[in-house]
RNA sequence: GCGGGUGUAGUCUAGUGGUAGGACGGGGGCUUCCCAAGCCUCUAGCCCGGGUUCGAACCCCGGCACCCGCACCA
């Protein structure tokens, strides 16, 4: 009995939804292609994404390069945090971490370079810890992609879309009117060189993510009542599983508001999707297990045949990734927030009087007055000292006046908190694909339950046989829906009842057959994938009526009483 | 990357040194054919590269991929 697994990768394979690429050349691990069905999928798929997380609540979608500069990833911390250096054993083979090693001998392990490392490794005869064997030189392994950008510049492979969004703050923020929260989302592929991806499509070298970067004040409240009543699994850190409705979870304090916003959002779309909910469940990252940028995490994991396997992931970020591009690149990424009311702000403060201190100190008079100026205003009029660069400078009390200064300030400045969700694609597909997978119990045949919105193909049509002008008239059905941008296909091979097997493989939700009944009144047959029945619709209402189907206006079950 | 296992048409599989067989699928045809029916017919394979041998799918070495375990997994 073949695991389910297997078939999956089976029908994905024989069917195009997906295959590991480069297979001529005997193929490369962590690298898949999508195929005629799956690319469809994928391209359904985000699209519902984006109405559901992106149009729905007003975010703006950007869309950056996959390749950036060093700094950016110095900046985000991936250059450090993403990179490992290890050792092996020679005998056994394991592989250890550097740092781990030399950690009880050096201070901070970090701050060597390889060499250093090397040589502490052999002055303190660091063997491996498994064995005893001897250990390899330091080798460094770097989880990103690194590559050149024109002649001697080093760039990175992004290994998430977010920092595109991130380094684009400043200019996002004056295109949305300088107003949070700010949603960005992005939708693209990123990279990380796994040392050994295994697990198929789970786990690549190439995927595809839709993020969103949502920018919020953490002083101000987020508007609960947007949260919707639904129901979430949540595993806490302490190991607690419980169901609650998200408000609730949101009140008792275990999740903030936005978490429990967008939990509940991903709850819903994961329904429309196709994915079994009562297989979902929110983990909560133990505090060693959160990444260098995050303070809470929570992971939405899905149950495979290959135990939970995490799909999205909701990121607290806080102010990491801002303060970080702020500090390296120079650039202002903060937002402004306005008071309630304005505030007076009033500041005695020294007004050099240029008059005198000019002929007293000439050249130096400029900066010593630069001095005077940030210097804390007496009470009352003394002779200063101005200290600069080892020599004092005084200044007798007629060579500044003291002013009181009354400023309006109507705001401040703060770097703005962030809240990531952010979506596995390529898994997301493989969860939908496991979820909806099924067997007839009579026959067998394999079926994919996946929703008519979202799957590849909407329909096929098929000639009952291929006589009498039900071929031609076929055809010119198959025409009509293709010009009605349905996306559907023509099968006349093999009998009737290999077409719809071969089309339920697939998750075509409705396949039309052509009979000897079209050629006397019109009408055809529309044949649903899940039950297997069959209506009688007539051909001009066709497109219509599978328009409809498709986007869930009406259900099968209601379909006689409106094509009449 | 280490240890173990596996690799034969698109898929599943038989074949232990004498030159690859089946099933399913796929294409074409026949059959008034509505749930992989039947019949005819075609299609297509030893993961790649070296070695041993008169001769290798089979034995040996290396590589690649997949599976299990270890390590790694923002």
């Amino acid at each position: 009995m073949k695991d389910l697994r297997s078939k999956i990768n089976d029908i994905a394979k024989r069917r195009g939804i997906f295959w590991n690429s480069y297979e001529i050349y005997g193929g490369v691990a962590g690298f898949y292609d999508y195929g005629p069905v799956g690319a469809n999928l994928k391209k359904n798929l985000l699209d519902l994404w984006l109405e559901e997380f992106v149009y729905r609540d007003g975010l703006m979608l950007i869309d950056s390069p996959v390749i950036g500069p060093e700094i950016v990833y110095r900046a985000s911390g991936h250059v450090d945090k993403f990179a490992d250096f290890m050792v092996r054993c020679k005998s056994c083979g394991h592989a250890f971490r550097v740092d781990e090693l030399i950690g009880e001998f050096v201070e901070i392990p970090d701050a060597l370079s390889p060499e250093e490392m090397n040589r502490v490794i052999r002055e303190k005869n660091i063997r491996c810890p498994d064995c005893g064997g001897e250990l390899t030189d330091v080798e460094e392994f770097h989880l990103m992609f690194s590559t050149r950008i024109g002649l001697d510049k080093v760039g990175f492979l992004r290994p998430e879309t977010a920092q595109g969004i991130f380094v684009n703050f400043p200019l996002l923020y004056r295109i949305n009117r300088e107003k949070l929260p700010m949603g960005v989302a992005q939708i693209g592929r990123a990279y990380r060189n796994e040392i050994s991806p295994r697990q198929g499509v789970l786990r690549q070298r190439e995927f595809n993510m839709a993020e969103i970067e949502l920018f919020v004040d953490p002083e101000e409240r987020f508007d609960d009542s947007r949260i919707e009543d639904v129901e979430l699994p949540l595993l806490k850190m302490d190991g607690e599983f419980i169901r609650l409705s998200a408000r609730e979870a949101f009140e008792k304090g275990i999740v903030n508001a936005y978490m429990a916003y967008y939990m509940a959002r991903i709850m819903r779309f994961l329904e429309k999707i196709g994915i079994d909910t009562s297989r979902v469940r929110f983990r909560q990252h133990h505090r060693e297990e959160l990444a260098h940028y995050s303070k809470d995490t929570w992971d939405c994991e899905i149950e495979l045949s290959r135990g939970w396997v995490e799909v999205i992931g909701i990121a607290y970020r806080g102010a990491y990734d801002l303060e970080h591009h702020m500090q390296y690149s120079g650039a202002d990424m903060r937002a402004f927030r306005k008071f309630k009311e304005e505030k007076i702000v009033k500041r005695r403060k020294i007004v050099p009087r240029m008059e005198i201190l000019g002929p007293m100190y000439k050249g130096k008079a400029k900066s010593v007055a630069e001095v005077l100026e940030g210097m804390e205003a007496p009470e009352e009029k003394v002779e200063l000292k101005v200290e600069m660069n080892g020599s004092t400078y005084t200044i007798p009390e007629d060579a500044y006046d003291i002013v009181e200064e009354e400023r309006k300030v109507s705001g401040e400045r703060f770097i703005p908190h962030v809240v990531e969700p952010s979506f596995g694609i390529d898994r997301l597909i493989y969860a939908i694909l496991e979820h909806t997978y099924y067997e007839r119990e009579d026959s067998g045949y394999k079926v994919l339950r996946i929703p008519p919105r979202i799957a590849a193909v909407k329909a096929g049509v098929f000639p009952l046989m291929n006589r009498d002008g039900m071929d031609t008239r076929a055809r010119e059905i198959l025409d009509i829906l293709r010009k009605n941008g349905i996306n559907a296909y023509y099968d006349d091979s093999g009998s009737i009842g290999r077409r719809y097997a071969r089309a339920d493989e697939i998750g075509v939700p409705f396949c039309i057959t052509v009979d000897y009944q079209t050629l006397k009144d019109g009408t055809v047959t529309v044949r649903e994938r899940d039950s297997t029945e069959q209506k009688r619709v007539p051909v001009e209402k066709l497109p219509d009526t599978l328009r409809n189907l498709i986007e869930g206006r009406i259900s099968f079950g209601e379909l006689d009483a409106h094509v009449r």
